[in-house]
DNA sequence: CGCGCGCTCGGG
DNA sequence: CCGAGCGCGCGA
């Protein structure tokens, strides 16, 4: 036999298919080893044949297979040949997707453990050892017992038994659960009519996607959960997907009381080997529904019954590095490879998603309602323009202040929310206007009170406070912006007897780090929280009764054609997380601009409004009615990277000539900001409506990598820096 | 990606 | 004339 494999180097040059010869025990979609030049390489089956093009004499045999079962299957190297049309990267690059990467590494493997049993030897004379007689007694009960357990209950008595052959020791494959101890109550609630609703019209449409648009509150994870176990119970399988955010271990206690051991839940928080057993426990069938972040759309499960979106509108379903996959286009394709439902759930729909579903290519699917018909917290937009008018500087308002002040003498917390996002606080001269900036990233410094240093929000630089204008010489330097520190400082002027968190970028160091905090304030340790986006997602916290929107106008101003979704969204989420309890919420928000139309929508909780609205501003210019696509040229050589920039411009501008009427704008410019981390930044900027070549645009920027330059495309990107 | 080959340039 | 350095192409 011959096998084409992919080696697993992610480098053009070798992005390519080498026969080698096999005997059976080699299946498509191994991982194997094979001579590489003049080394051994792992690379991946992805095809068995029976004759080679090439001359016997020429093929190496493959040394050995990595693991038994294949670590991809039929579907998944169909799914990676796509892909890798679809995003012109190299293959090796695609078919990581589908393994952990601690399993490339090869420093993890199956673990084992010790574990003890009874034999049938009768003890002989009779024993006296009372911890000898309590171990086996022990046994008796368990059957078998894991050794590290015994011996610290029972000492050397272990060591004893087996010494008397009382008692053997067998060496075993173990799956490291993550979970181990974690115990949640099953709460099957009962369903609501509307979400019995929405179930039928899931179940029945003829439509593969469906979008459950939904309200906080009003449901929708119990809707994905009976989908779900509906589809355990035909023996499919299930992918559920979450905003890494939203794993929170509140949501895992839920789901492992829910489905047990079927449920692999993949997260950040996994060690390497916890991360490597769930996904075999996936491939092998033994759990039967991936949970996870963006990335468990590639999990190893077959016969998939349902795959669900959570909070589909959020940002990290798409991917940051190569391949710049967007998860939802990963999804479709699978739910089609297995005909099966996709199921995109959201309380604020991307734009593009919504005209999806109202043109009919989606299934739409409303719960208008939030659980026991609970209101929705009112939400209050207060003008801060009067407020600095009636000669009010501070970063609250007075109406904030009197709520503030009602929320903490009834002993409620609330949660103070600020968009760091371009507005955090930068040092400035206040003779010249010199700012300081990074050396390295060409972008504003973000002053630290706590350190009195400034640092690069980049890529983490620190720098000296000034003490004088590096260009003028003047000692006036100040401040702009309001960043958590500073309203941190004038809560505690305020209000003295409060206790404070703060929690942004700096506070949460670590993984754990945010939940840490979270969990602080829902154990009432503290009395107000004072957050950027991430106090935004997900979190119930029962005696939280109001909530302060600092700058709604910040986000909103963001040069970003999705800067009024983004903020219909945040303002939405920040809103619910109000009044969850008996006590109706309240929300003020505080902007330079009442008369707004998305703040305005947002505060009525009108979506339909809000959308209308947005469609009408963006009708030819933006997605959905355009893609927006950057090719960027990034390389640390400013002449190098103007090179490929060139290069890649005039055969770009070759595309562009042949079709102009495809193109609504085609420019090349320096990206706005210039240099990050010492890398020069060059963009071609493109909006493309359909039937654009995109095919050839991503070919052109893949074949113009320099030495030391990349080039990459990106679609619709998130964050045009 | 990692390596060896061969071409080129500079030193002696 | 010889040795170091780099660009290129190869790997099955």
């Amino acid at each position: 036999m011959v096998a084409e494999v992919i080696v697993d180097i992610a480098h053009s040059d070798v992005d390519k298919i080498f026969d080698y010869a096999c005997d059976g025990t080699v299946e498509a979609g191994m991982r194997v080893v094979v001579p590489f030049g003049r080394s051994a390489t792992t690379g991946f089956v992805v095809r068995l044949k029976e004759t080679s093009e090439l001359p016997p004499e020429k093929l190496k045999k493959i040394y050995r297979a990595e693991e038994d079962l294949p670590a991809l299957n039929s579907e998944c190297l169909a799914l990676a040949e796509k892909l890798k049309n679809r995003y012109r990267c190299p293959m090796a690059l695609v078919l990581r997707l589908f393994l952990p990467a601690e399993m490339r590494t090869g420093k993890v493997g199956a673990a084992s453990r010790n574990f003890a049993r009874l034999t049938e030897e009768p003890f002989d004379p009779p024993l006296r050892a009372k911890q000898q007689l309590a171990l086996i007694e022990f046994l008796r009960d368990n059957r078998e017992a894991d050794t590290a357990l015994l011996r610290e209950r029972f000492g050397g008595a272990l060591k004893a038994l087996t010494d008397k052959g009382i008692v053997m020791i067998e060496k075993r494959r173990v799956f490291r659960d993550p979970y181990r101890g974690v115990e949640g109550e099953n709460v099957q609630r009962v369903l609501t009519p509307e979400q019995e609703n929405a179930l039928k019209i899931i179940n029945e449409t003829d439509k593969t996607v469906t979008l459950l648009h939904g309200v906080t509150g009003s449901g929708k994870t119990e809707v994905y959960l009976r989908l779900i176990a509906q589809q355990l119970e035909k023996g499919n399988t299930a992918i559920f997907l979450v905003p890494e955010i939203s794993l929170t271990p509140q949501m895992l206690s839920q789901l492992r009381a829910r489905f047990g051991s079927k449920a692999a839940i993949l997260h950040s928080g996994l060690s390497a080997g916890e991360r490597f057993d769930e996904w075999r426990r996936l491939r092998e069938g033994s759990a039967r529904i991936a949970i996870g972040a963006r990335s468990a759309i590639f999990a190893p499960v077959e016969n998939i019954g349902i795959i669900v979106i959570d909070e589909e509108h959020d940002g990290s379903y798409s991917s940051e590095n190569a391949p710049r996959y967007n998860t939802f286009d990963i999804a479709y394709l699978r739910a089609n490879y297995n005909r099966c439902k996709l199921v995109l759930g959201s309380a604020t729909p991307a734009v593009e998603t919504y005209k999806r579903a109202m043109d009919g290519e989606f299934e739409l699917v409303r719960l208008p309602e939030r659980i026991n018909k609970r209101p929705l917290p009112a939400v209050q937009l207060v003008d801060m323009r009067r407020e600095v008018r009636r000669g009010n500087p501070s970063p609250f308002s007075v109406v904030l202040r009197e709520k503030l002040k009602a929320c903490l003498d009834s002993g409620n917390q609330a949660i103070l929310f600020l968009n760091r996002r371009g507005y955090s606080q930068t040092v400035l001269c206040r003779d010249c206007g010199y700012v300081a900036k990074c050396e390295h990233c060409d972008v504003a410094l973000t002053y630290h009170s706590e350190e009195n240093c400034l640092k690069c929000h980049y890529c983490g630089a620190r720098y000296h406070m000034l003490t004088g204008c590096p260009s003028c010489g003047s000692v006036h330097i100040g401040y702009v912006g309001t960043g958590t520190q500073k309203v941190v400082g004038e809560l505690k002027k305020l209000y003295p007897a409060a206790r404070i968190l703060r929690m942004d970028n700096d506070t949460t160091s670590g993984k754990e780090g945010h939940y840490k905090i979270l969990k602080q304030f829902a154990d009432r340790q503290a009395d107000i929280l004072v957050g950027t986006q991430m106090v935004a997602k997900g979190h119930d916290f029962p005696s939280v009764t109001l909530v302060g929107i600092l700058d709604a106008d910040m986000s909103l101003h963001f040069p970003d054609y999705r800067s009024g979704e983004r903020t219909f969204q945040l303002v939405t989420q920040v809103a619910g997380r109000s009044g969850r309890a008996e006590e109706r919420g309240e929300v003020v928000l505080q902007t330079y601009e009442p008369e707004n139309a998305v703040l305005r929508f947002a505060a009525a909780y009108d979506y339909e409004g809000f959308y209308q609205h947005e469609i009408a501003m963006r009708a030819g210019m933006f997605p959905p009615y355009a893609k927006i696509v950057r090719a960027m040229v990034v390389g640390e050589d400013e002449r190098e990277a103007l090179e490929a920039l060139k290069e890649v411009f005039s055969k770009l501008e070759a595309v562009y000539a042949k079709q102009p009427e495809k193109f609504l704008f085609f420019n090349k410019m320096h990206s706005p900001i210039k240099r990050i981390k010492e890398k020069f930044r060059y963009q071609v900027l493109m909006r493309i409506t359909d039937g654009a070549p995109l095919r050839e645009i991503y070919e052109i920027c893949s074949a113009a990598s320099y030495k030391k330059t990349v080039v990459y495309v990106e679609e619709n990107p998130s964050n045009l820096s």
